[in-house]
DNA sequence: GCCAACGTTGGC
DNA sequence: GCCAACGTTGGC
């Protein structure tokens, strides 16, 4: 199973928004790196929920439950279907950067990419980090 | 094919 | 509010 990381900004959908769901489509990526992540996505595989802007720090674990398919709203883009599994943290991003483990993080070395794949012990460092 | 200009993201 | 990083666009 691979583990990822996929950001939102609270104001646009929140982790709460999310749960309320119960489950969302996750579009509206528009950057190619990031929509070759998504394609990569495994139904099962898991991703946190990266809160930007206000928060910046990871609030939650969702799994994948849909694999990519074209983005409804533009099917040049690709979109995964996700429920949330359970809230965690938060795991600050000012935490993340004071880890040495997590320095090579997507999302520390390319900080504006949406969608990240994140390493089985990166993911397990940030578990721990959440207490 | 190069690169300057511009737009967006997102941390600070 | 500012600006660095990055992607895209368009002139040449």
């Amino acid at each position: 199973m691979a583990y990822w990381l996929m950001k939102s900004e609270p104001s646009s959908y929140s982790w709460d928004d999310l749960v309320r769901d119960g489950g969302t489509e996750w579009d509206g990526v528009r950057n190619n790196a990031a929509r070759l992540h998504l394609k990569a996505m495994k139904k099962g595989d898991e991703a946190f929920f990266y809160a930007s802007m206000t928060d910046k720090a990871v609030v939650g674990i969702m799994r994948i439950t849909r694999e990519a398919q074209p983005d409804p709203k533009d099917t040049d883009w690709v979109s995964v279907r996700v429920e949330p599994v359970k809230a965690i943290g938060p795991v600050t991003l000012k935490a993340i950067k004071a880890e040495p483990k997590l320095a090579k993080m997507e999302l520390i070395r390319q900080s504006r990419l949406s969608v990240a794949p994140v390493r089985d012990d990166e993911w397990k460092t940030v578990l721990g980090m959440a207490g």
